[in-house]
DNA sequence: GATGAATGAGGATTCATTCAT
DNA sequence: CATGAATGAATCCTCATTCAT
């Protein structure tokens, strides 16, 4: 890695972090791209070397963090799929609380008005979630932990619209709705009972 | 009734029902109140002798139709209050899909991203469906349906959070996700064991 | 006209007179939408009550004086049409030179680049002229003055070409190129010719 | 030529082929430099070792073809002037065909309204030809083909107002005007008679 | 109650150009 | 010579809302 390029790495990730700070703080509606770009000390058009839209950096900002999910359930020892799983969506509802709620909101936001052209289609954080669940029970398969006929891709967008769901819960409940606490419900509830049908059956003798 | 009030309820009447033909089909993000208005063969300023903002009308819209609901509740004459509130949630579910998509998301949108201020707060949905089901509540504690000791605040809020994540999963969708079957399920697995200890004892002797 | 409706062709008014100032003076390109309004006296967004787009303003500056241009033709009792289109050239021409030549390059612009979209293309100078020419030679066409097989929507090109071209020369020319002797040179050395095969034979006996 | 030097000449040659197919295509307004320099497979940077603005290109493109025009001028064995004129202006117009219309624009903007600074001035076309005219008629004169009181700076201006006028003829005719016709019949029927003074009379005896 | 002219806040984005490497 | 990250100027237009008539 040249230097100019660890410089350029190096800015990419100061708007990053300050506008993680800011967006918690203000939300990203109140925010100018220049507010976030004087934060951080570069010029405004920097901003756009690194992002296609000002909302694209919402997603960018826990693309990192997301991607590190998805390494961790490919390295969780739990025997089971469904402990796996809900495993994965503890860590995934735990990240969503630790980005704070203006955060989240954005993210919400993407799913119901989408600002998104066909172009920046991959900003998307819910496209994102989905097709890492895809993959994640494509390799379940895979492994044999989960039957072939799986309908995965059903299962996957029921999933995804749940997480979501809770999202929307969380953010509009100002705390009477408890994230963990439903997302434990739901795998205990919801989820054992949908991947019931495709588990192996070895235990069974 | 005047001639003047009858005018002014037919003027009314018809910028609602052209408006909420025009949102399910574009979208209120996508229409200005002008197309409203010149749809509805009026003047521009006319619409806010009947709404404050151009978000209100997205509530009055459905505004009637949901406090049906609530009187078919008080008349509903299942025995039980579980019974009860699943039928008012299925009907309550059913409006939603009738309203169809883009109304929906106007709903989520608002509480996500409120517009509100002080004065129309009492435009938005969500706070509406939350005081109507705390008042159900009140009611069904007032009827000896439920325990006084009932936590009637949080149960709606947990409630309400539940059903606008629903929404929020048909919205983000496509398809996969059936508020229908969801709310059964809900109601099934969740409202009842959330409910049972406020229920009272007759039955048991 | 009621007392609003007034006011209204006032401000427009105001619009226009300031608008051709400050054009003159400074050339489109140099001022913004908001230096003309503040410079007549209204609001920014008054601008976009009376036009579509910045650039329409240096159509709707000269349409008054065109239009007139045009009934000038039809009561213009020169007997010869040769000589009543001189004339009307004559007066095109003239008119050009009046409203200056910062004015005049705006309306080339719009010939070579044109920032036009489809709904607003009635605001083009050009296409306004060569529609007027058409309707000229159609009537000439009708009174006799011409032949009916006149090819009359190329020669309306033609001449329009000839005219913007002379345009060109007087914007670039820097005073070396006389319009207005231009303009008779080519009635006389092309024009003539162009129509002589259409013309009545009347005086040949 | 060193290794460099010819690399240089590639490198610049490569940007001036591609911009002109790039030009032709989308025209130059819809071109970013980024377009130009992608295509031909260098970095942005790279464009401004070359040309100072990015419309210098548009002159640049062409600056070969006409120094050619002028050097057959010189080779030119007709004995008249006038027809030497007619040849040259024929190949002028030969030669603004051949570039295309999306060029040709390009040319005329520059003249309507320059982005030119006292730097780069010598990137205009129109003063470029110009010039040449002026040194054509400079050479005539010293050759006695021309009278030493022709006022040649008017003349060429004059006969340069009028090829930049058929040049906008041609861009906005859609086909209508033939710049080859239209400039045969203007050395005829202009060109003549203007330079008629100046001519030797060596004819006459 | 209806009208519609007037208001003016509001901000993303592009891209030519520079210059340190 | 080549590179490409950084710069920052430049500004139009929409449209919700108000309010005098």
């Amino acid at each position: 890695m040249t230097n100019r390029e660890r410089a350029a790495l190096e800015t990419k990730e100061k708007l990053l972090k300050t506008g993680l700070k800011l967006i918690k703080k203000y939300g990203l509606e109140n925010l100018t791209v220049e507010n976030i770009t004087a934060a951080a000390g570069v010029a405004k058009g920097t901003f756009y070397t690194y992002f296609d839209r000002k909302e694209d950096i919402v997603f960018e900002i826990c693309r990192d963090a997301y991607a590190d999910l998805e390494k961790n359930f490919y390295e969780d020892k739990s025997r089971d799929i469904v402990k796996k799983l809900t495993n994965y969506f503890d860590a995934f509802m735990r990240e969503i609380e630790r980005y704070d709620i203006n955060i989240c909101r954005e993210w919400i936001r993407d799913v119901i008005n989408p600002t998104t052209t066909p172009t920046n289609r991959d900003s998307q954080k819910w496209l994102f979630d989905t097709r890492t669940l895809i993959r994640i029970l494509q390799t379940a398969v895979k492994n044999g932990e989960l039957s072939k006929r799986t309908p995965i891709g059903a299962i996957a967008y029921i999933i995804m619209s749940e997480l979501y769901g809770m999202m929307t819960g969380w953010c509009m409940s100002d705390g009477a709705f408890e994230p963990l606490d439903w997302t434990a419900r739901f795998c205990e509830l919801q989820l054992k009972p949908m991947l019931e049908p495709y588990l192996p059956r070895t235990k069974k003798k």
